[in-house]
DNA sequence: ATGGTTGCTCCGCAA
């Protein structure tokens, strides 16, 4: 089969960014979208405007005003509908699907908690439940075992890498680059043997951001993004990566999201 | 050191 286009995106409401979602289709051709952040109930997703855009296979998990993820396809999939529910909350944060490609591929597409603003589990219960979510997501994936013929994306909400901040210094103590969120997402990765797929198209210390703070004058010129947005894949599927592209121009179009999609195209 | 913007929804909260 021809390579297989994955792409992520923190969309930021998927019903007032549907006209840049298509942009994105047209520009990036991806065949599978996870999204994160759709801000839609089940009942009133897209469906109709998202078949029109060629994805005939759609799964969404979205709730009022926060959070949900979702999955449309070009190709076929079965849902995971067994996949735990994260912290008890029910809070759409995760959705999971069997992949029809030759040889089956499982992905997964998560919207990990921002945390809040205060990095200390005692005096912040967001940054706690950011903490509880990934020790959850971590057991689950060591129980399983090594990830086989998988990918898993999505906003992480982290950047664990010194070159994954505009300043690793001046942000040791923000949530999203202290060194206990790194060690909680290195131990999730490690527990499912997973390979970050983008860093290894873009090694450090190369630079490498996926969001951009709406509280900037001048995003661009100040440059000071995070990659909170990855795309990991099982070992087998190492040798298999065949390119990947972060649409860094799409943070600049009217209207943005504050994340841009992260493309990874897999020859499968 | 501080404040800055956005989206959804209900006038604050989460990011």
């Amino acid at each position: 089969m021809p390579n297989l286009r994955l792409l992520t995106w923190n969309i930021n409401s998927v019903r007032l960014r549907l006209p840049l979602l298509a942009e994105v289709v047209r520009e990036l051709a991806p065949d599978v979208v996870c999204l994160q952040e759709t801000k839609c109930p089940d009942e009133f997703f897209p469906h109709e405007a998202i078949a029109a855009l060629g994805f005939p296979y759609r799964t969404a998990r979205g709730m009022k005003g926060y959070n949900g993820t979702a999955i449309l396809s070009k190709l076929p999939f079965a849902e995971r509908a067994a996949d735990p529910n994260w912290c008890e909350r029910g809070d759409c944060r995760h959705v999971g699907v069997d992949l029809d490609v030759p040889g089956g591929l499982e992905l997964h597409d998560f919207y990990v908690p921002a945390g809040g603003d205060i990095p200390d589990r005692d005096l912040n219960p967001k940054f706690a439940h950011k903490l509880d979510f990934l020790a959850e997501v971590t057991a689950w994936t060591a129980a399983r075992g090594p990830a086989k013929r998988a990918v898993l994306v999505g906003d992480l909400n982290i950047a664990p890498l010194e070159d994954d901040v505009w300043s690793h210094r001046q942000l040791l103590k923000i949530v999203s680059h202290t060194p206990v969120e790194v060690a909680a997402l290195n131990a999730w990765a490690a527990a499912g043997e997973w390979h970050d797929a983008i860093r290894h198209f873009v090694p450090p210390p190369e630079k490498l951001y996926t969001w951009w703070s709406y509280r900037a004058k001048d995003w661009l010129a100040a440059d000071r993004g995070r990659r909170l947005d990855h795309i990991w894949c099982s070992q087998d599927l190492a040798g298999k990566l065949a390119r990947h592209h972060i649409h860094k121009a799409a943070r600049g179009w009217t209207q943005a999201s504050d994340h841009v999609p992260v493309l990874l195209e897999l020859a499968l």
